[in-house]
DNA sequence: AATCAGGTGTGAATTTATTAACAAATATAG
DNA sequence: CTATATTTGTTAATAAATTCACACCTGATT
């Protein structure tokens, strides 16, 4: 199929989200316009991300929640299944690496890097923590394709550097630095300050 | 000033940070495709940007960066300063409290709340830590306007309802379901799983 | 002091994202 | 069975975001 634009990605992976608690709860079927109340946008807006995954629902009932789950996961998802890292076990990265861990199927964070020797040899929130020197080693061997950055901003660029090298595919950066990475590899970079500024600057406003 | 697209925010908080970065490296000039390149955007837009700010450099130097740095001061920040509160002192609002305590001198986390007694009267990472049954008293006392929330998602849209009531002006919202707040106050939310799930599709985009 | 090289600011064009509008489909009620 | 009320899929229209193209400015060079 096509590649799909980043922020259909974005809203489909979100889709998936409230779906699952829908299950959750017990409901079977969902109308593109409560779909689009959950996420504070249109309904329109939620039909035209499904058509692209050439999903079409049975006419008047809504959508069948199971299955809509399901199709998400045919477009979003690798059927390999896909391994991740965490590098940098500080406040953030423990935090990480214990809630992503187990949260779908087949993407799962299976090692975790650090510098400290107090960490590195155990085990945090059920992810092994290795030593940053064994990265490529261990990046080879358990078939990693993504790296989540949480580490110090003054170590950001080296380990970028490192990370690039170790044939990786896609980085999570979660460090206040931006990146410079090699073609080929994938980089989504999230700044929270970015994000607090920016209630600042509306809420701001909104008083003005 | 009119109000800015929000993604015009979120890149001029980015570049403040960069700008920062560059002023502790004695650096005094900066060209916009330099600022450009540091943030994998083109020159024009890193210009077109600037222009909304009413902002002129002095040609052919670049952008004299404290100026600059000022000049999106003027444009993002309160005057008065804005105070924050994280609510759920757990794994992610700890860290966060951490981070983002006296990163903009007059964008402070004065606050935390939670419901484990363990928890709370003690100092968090320098935050005092208040019951949330003192939510409504704490955020009126020390004129607070923007919440975090960071509580676990089954309390999530009860304390947003809680915090919905306290008059608070914004609210970032950590917490993996998508919240509904009153007319009037600025929602942003963010789910790192959708941040994860996006490098994964890219990830396997690439290798098809 | 005239020319050049390299940046900047901005209107116009383009691309991307969202919304409006509506035909087609089908459960439900009568 | 037919009419009605709803919801979907999709094309066309609109709006938002980004990039192009270029005039203009200024410090350096000859
Ligand atoms: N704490 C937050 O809530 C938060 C939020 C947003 C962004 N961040 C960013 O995340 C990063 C980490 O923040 P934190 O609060 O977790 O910091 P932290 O100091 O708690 O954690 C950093 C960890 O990285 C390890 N480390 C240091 N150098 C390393 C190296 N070269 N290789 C591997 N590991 C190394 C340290 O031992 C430590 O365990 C920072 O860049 C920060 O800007 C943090
Ligand atoms: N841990 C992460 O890295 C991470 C990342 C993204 C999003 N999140 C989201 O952030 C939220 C918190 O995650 P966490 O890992 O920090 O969980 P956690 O369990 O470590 O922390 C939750 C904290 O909230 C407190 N709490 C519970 N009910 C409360 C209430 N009604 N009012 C105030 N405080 C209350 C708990 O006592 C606890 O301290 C979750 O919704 C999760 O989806 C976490």
């Amino acid at each position: 199929m096509e590649t799909l634009p980043g922020k259909t990605v974005e809203r489909l992976s979100q889709y998936r989200r409230s779906l699952l608690s829908c299950l959750e709860n017990g409901r079977d079927y969902i109308f593109s316009h409560d779909l689009a109340n959950l996420h504070h946008i249109t309904a329109v807006q939620v039909r035209r991300d499904l058509m692209l995954l050439g999903y079409s629902s049975v006419y008047r009932k809504g959508y069948p929640v199971r299955k809509l789950i399901e199709e998400i996961g045919k477009t979003l998802d690798s059927s390999e299944g896909q391994n991740a890292a965490v590098v940098g076990m500080g406040n953030l990265g423990t935090a990480l690496a214990h809630y992503l861990s187990g949260i779908r199927p087949n993407l799962n964070v299976v090692a975790s890097f650090d510098i400290n020797p107090a960490k590195v040899g155990t085990l945090i929130n059920g992810v092994p923590c290795h030593h940053v020197t064994a990265l490529q080693k261990v990046i080879k061997e358990q078939n990693i394709s993504i790296g989540i950055m949480t580490v110090p901003q003054d170590s950001a660029i080296e380990v970028a550097d490192e990370l690039g090298k170790t044939g990786i595919k896609g980085i999570l950066n979660f460090t206040n630095i931006s990146l410079n990475v090699p073609e080929g590899i994938y980089l989504e970079e999230y700044d929270m300050i970015t994000s607090l500024e920016k209630v600042a600057y509306f809420v701001k406003k909104l008083g003005e």
